[in-house]
DNA sequence: TTAATAAATTTGTCCTACAAATGAAATTAA
DNA sequence: TTAATTTCATTTGTAGGACAAATTTATTAA
């Protein structure tokens, strides 16, 4: 029943593949040929979006959706299952699939693996830290709190003025600001950005290509600069503190 | 063969689920209790991180895996299925699987519905955008070319020092200065984000919460900000630009 | 009317089967 | 012997059947 709206558009969609075992080797396919689970997957989608189906909203069966659809159950399986992962659709055992809010992060997650992500790739995630951490000074000044700050403060205490601090310090300091932003959704994606950040650094560390900074901002003087400064000083402090990743960006 | 060497973790793994179907209903199962698909799936990760596999490694074939794990070949092939939505394998009719290179977005792209993710998702993705574009200074100024600025300048002679342009004409802008951070993923990733932007903030405007802007900054003042500034002069011209969105986060 | 029981529904899992595709092997021709 | 062609074997993609578990719904009993 609920898939009625979007039969005709389904039809379409397969009335060209409906007789496929006899042409699929005579055409010339296009590079992109779809698999049946990825056009079903496809078809899903679209069919959520176009009949404006919300999180709660129940979903035909799997039998009802791989008749009107022409395709065995197994196929429909493997689109669902895709679904599944990224939240999109939950399953009830026995009252069926509804409709679920999506992780926004799950996909990327699953794919952050740095031997398997092109050297491009990586440089992109690179940069994209880099980027973001000079544009969280307006969240972090107008979402400072005095609880916000003493927690901040508590970390960067047990690092002093230390230039050079341990990972786990890296990742607490800069952790606490992405929190601070008040943005759940930046937050997790930082601390998903952030090993590969290291990775790709590393690497290009070990390649010999150092440089000395002269006045080097420590995590205790962005605390400080948070707590006192404006938010263009901060983001000044934080080129500073990331001035040996910039180098890496412009050539030098 | 290839398997062998994580075989043992994965028996270890899966033992506990060897007589399942006399157990699964009398021990208290913990919340994230999983599908034969989301384990097989997480087996598979790991193992292509535990092994070191990279692009263009074979991949033992379907039934081999699922003899090897003891599952039936459809928990496989919903794993795999998932795994090839990534990107993260390809199969290439008859020569098996292989690894593959991720497509680091597609997982995010799939998901971007805004009906079905919550406005808390919805609200970090606004913010994440204004992050973003006041984050990119440095780069834009890294690397701006004279080809680059002269199509820049292409765009906005369209728009003269209009203060209110169509959706396609802030694309457009916008869109040209990702690109010419010349770091592609971040374009795709800020292309994504921008019809979700979008949404959220007309949802918001519909509100009838608006602010006149004194001294609105054009996207002509921005390119000519961008052409003979700095990168913190064009920051703060940015900043203006989107003030009317920043307003919405200050709770004003 | 309420409680207990039976039936029906739907997902998760396993299994079998077979076409298509293609690499490898075998066979044939020069 | 070598080259070309044919045959064979392997692996994925797809279809479809079967059944257990679980839970909603219907039915029956008190």
């Amino acid at each position: 029943m609920l898939l009625i709206s979007a039969v005709n558009a389904i039809l379409r969609q397969l009335s060209a593949n409906q007789s496929m075992s006899e042409v699929k080797h005579n055409t010339l396919e296009p590079l992109g040929s779809l698999s049946m689970t990825d056009r079903v997957e496809n078809i899903l989608r679209e069919y959520f979006k176009e009949n404006g189906l919300i999180p709660g909203d129940s979903l035909p069966n799997e039998m009802e959706i791989s008749q009107k659809l022409n395709v065995g159950r197994n196929v429909v399986r493997e689109a669902l299952s895709r679904l599944r992962m990224l939240g999109m659709i939950e399953t009830r055992p026995r009252r069926g699939m509804i409709m679920a809010q999506p992780d926004l992060l799950a996909g990327i997650e699953k794919v952050l693996n740095p031997l398997l992500l092109s050297q491009d790739n990586l440089k992109d995630i690179f940069e994209l830290r880099l980027i973001l951490e000079m544009g969280i000074s307006e969240f972090l000044f107008a979402r400072k709190t005095d609880k916000n700050l003493n927690e901040l403060e508590a970390v960067v205490s047990k690092q002093k003025d230390a230039v050079v601090v341990s990972r786990e310090e890296e990742v607490a300091f800069h952790g606490k600001l992405y929190e601070m932003t008040g943005n759940d959704t930046f937050k997790r994606f930082q601390n998903l950005l952030m090993p590969v950040f290291e990775h790709v650094f590393t690497e290009y560390y070990n390649k010999g290509i150092h440089h000395n900074i002269p006045n080097p901002v420590t995590h205790h003087d962005l605390f400080i600069c948070l707590k006192q400064g404006t938010p263009d000083e901060f983001r000044k402090a934080m080129y500073k503190h990331l001035e040996v990743y910039f180098d890496t960006i412009t050539g030098r």
